[in-house]
RNA sequence: GGCCUUGUGGUCAAGCGGUUAAGACGGAGCCCUCUCAAGGCUCAAUCCCGGGUUCGAUUCCCGGCAGGGUCACCA
């Protein structure tokens, strides 16, 4: 059969290069031995997950680390799951959790020199390699329409035997020349398929990065690389774009180990290097009983909104991501508290090898932390960017006033004092513990454990001696010599030695105050709460805290 | 179902022939304390099962079992 006819008769572009310059065009990167070229892929179906920030802090983490690149590249070639704005979605997303591509897809660099980085784009490498395969003899046209290739398969699975376009199943593959252009004339809509040279009786031991050494069977199926509009597979187009693009480590989900072996004979037979491998288990959810993988429709803590409204701090959520890729991850920040975690020194080898559950209470945990670390200034930046974009009206009023919040923040952080409280776990439920400090939000709970007369005894008193320019001291002095009034004892281990003596113990006049004042039974220290809240609103709440009789 | 892959406390996991089997989160308790938070201390809890190999297996081999992935003109 005359390939190099066929080939110009399939794939008749005149705007094709010869092969040789795309190799010039797209030269080997000039970087340190040891420095890693990496990638995003996604295809912009979408919104991007917890799952592609987990990989991309991968990729991210290892180009920074070794010197190398990270870019994006857009996998476009199924328009029918294009969504509009999803790159710039991507690109802001992982922006807002700090990590940054050196070139790529809408990425203003003067590196970008590897482009286009968006697949539709790029169709004349595809085609110029799809002929080249062709015309010598390892690619050729298929007129299998999906309803046969259906029930071929039907066929196949009802017979046991493996699924797909290979050996006897192959049935264009083996047509004459004149069956092919009899269908070509009749205008028949084809594929390109890959005529494969693989065995699947022949194991191929492969090493992962990740996952270590694995064995695969090599690939014997006829695999599409062009479909019927002229646009490559995945298959395809990522053999020649992470051959152009000089990707040297291609990290991606475990969900395509299976067809590793479609890549690796691609690579080889397209006389390309193979870059190196690591398939990234993927993160898991506990649902009921079983173990599954987390679901973009199921599991909203999945999508990357869900941590922007419910006010992670984004740094936390990588430190979170982070425990999870390298698990002594978390015994170096112990041991560099100081340093950025950029300074870790990430090891792709060090991942693991089995998907991980996700852990809301250790992402909860880590957040904690985090947030401890800043400054009031910091904690009120973060918490008030927050409040504008997923804020109410009020929680935007209250923040108008920073002085205010700083001052609040303070006490409630203990920030500046010798014991740094860890309240705040995000944005959202911060917030929303700040309630008690606005007249408009409070809505207190009067859940006192005593009765109206004293209750009420209790706070009157207690308003009559308050004075707000009494220190710690002098206030809780006051607060015992109120409990001392009422039958309360005025120290705790008086109240130990001798329970039956008292109605109760400071802490419990305390409690009443703190119930009147907050509107719960539980708070940072009541004094400064007070000073903060002011002497007429502090009053006005010990008033209105009163049991109605 | 075929193929690939994984199995250490509830979770993330170190360990990779001999260990009192780290650490962290979560849980329980104690201390501190005007409550809460924080902090300090303590405790409970793990090598999937069965065979080998070996003086000795959590570590190596085989077989079960149980998870996970995948079998498209989707990526």
């Amino acid at each position: 059969m005359d390939y190099v006819k066929l080939a110009k008769t399939l794939i008749p572009d005149e705007d094709l290069l010869p092969l040789e310059e795309y190799e010039k065009l797209y030269p080997e990167r000039n970087m340190e031995r040891g420095a890693e070229v990496t990638r995003l892929a996604p295809s912009p179906t979408g919104f991007i997950h917890l799952g592609n920030l987990y990989s991309a802090l991968a990729d991210e983490r290892i180009a920074h680390t070794t010197g190398g690149i990270f870019y994006l590249r857009i996998e476009d070639t199924d328009l029918k799951r294009k969504v509009d704005g999803a790159v710039e979605s991507v690109i802001r997303s992982l922006e807002y959790f700090g990590l940054n591509f050196d070139e790529g897809a809408e990425i203003d660099s003067p590196l970008n020199k590897y482009g286009p980085y968006y697949q539709r784009q790029r169709a004349s490498i595809y085609r110029a390699y799809a002929k080249s395969l062709i015309e010598r003899g390892l690619a050729y046209p298929c007129f299998c329409t999906e309803e046969e290739l259906d029930k071929v398969r039907e066929k196949q699975s009802a017979n046991k035997e493996i699924t797909g376009y290979y050996g006897v199943y192959a049935k264009c593959r083996n047509l004459t020349e004149e069956q092919i252009y009899k269908n070509l004339a009749e205008k028949k809509p084809f594929v390109i398929r890959l005529k494969s040279q693989g065995n699947a009786a022949n194991k191929i031991t492969f090493k992962d990065c990740i996952k270590g050494e694995i064995t695969v069977t090599e690939n014997d199926q006829d695999v599409v690389i062009l479909k019927s509009d002229g646009i490559p597979t995945y298959h395809f187009a990522h053999a020649i774009d992470d051959h152009f693009m000089r990707t040297t480590l291609v990290i991606r989900g475990e969900e395509w180990l299976s067809s590793l072996p479609i890549h690796i004979e691609l690579f080889s037979l397209l006389g390309f290097r193979l870059p190196k491998y690591g398939h990234t288990c993927s993160l898991m959810k506990m649902d009921g009983e079983i173990k599954r993988k987390l679901s973009k429709r199921k599991d909203p803590e999945l999508s990357l909104d869900f941590y922007r409204k419910a006010g992670y701090y984004p740094t936390a959520v990588v430190k979170y991501l982070m425990t999870i890729l390298n698990s002594n991850f978390e015994e170096w920040a112990r041991k560099n508290p100081q340093k950025d975690y950029r300074e870790f020194p990430f090891s792709i080898s060090k991942m693991g090898r089995s998907g991980a559950l996700f852990d809301i209470d250790k992402l909860n945990d880590v957040s904690k932390e985090e947030l401890a670390t800043l400054s009031a200034e910091e904690t009120y930046d973060f918490l008030n960017s927050w409040v504008k974009e997923y804020g109410s009206d009020g929680d935007k009023v209250h923040f108008a006033d920073k002085e205010y919040i700083i001052a609040v923040l303070n006490l409630v952080c203990g920030i500046g004092g010798k014991k740094r409280r860890k309240d705040i776990v995000r944005a959202e439920s911060g917030v929303k513990m700040l309630d008690y400090f606005f007249d408009d939000t409070f809505s207190p709970n009067y859940c006192y454990r005593f009765g109206g007369e004293t209750v009420n005894g209790v706070l009157e008193e207690f308003a009559r001696l308050y004075d707000p320019a009494d220190d710690n001291n002098a206030w809780f002095a006051k607060v015992k010599e109120v409990a001392s009034e009422f039958g309360f004892a005025p120290e705790m281990s008086m109240y130990k030695a001798d329970p039956q003596a008292y109605k109760g113990s400071v802490a419990d006049v305390a409690e009443i105050l703190r119930i009147a004042v907050c509107g719960m039974p539980n708070s940072p220290d009541l004094c400064t709460v007070m000073r903060i809240l002011g002497k007429e609103r502090s009053l006005n709440r010990l008033k209105s805290g009163k049991i109605a009789q």
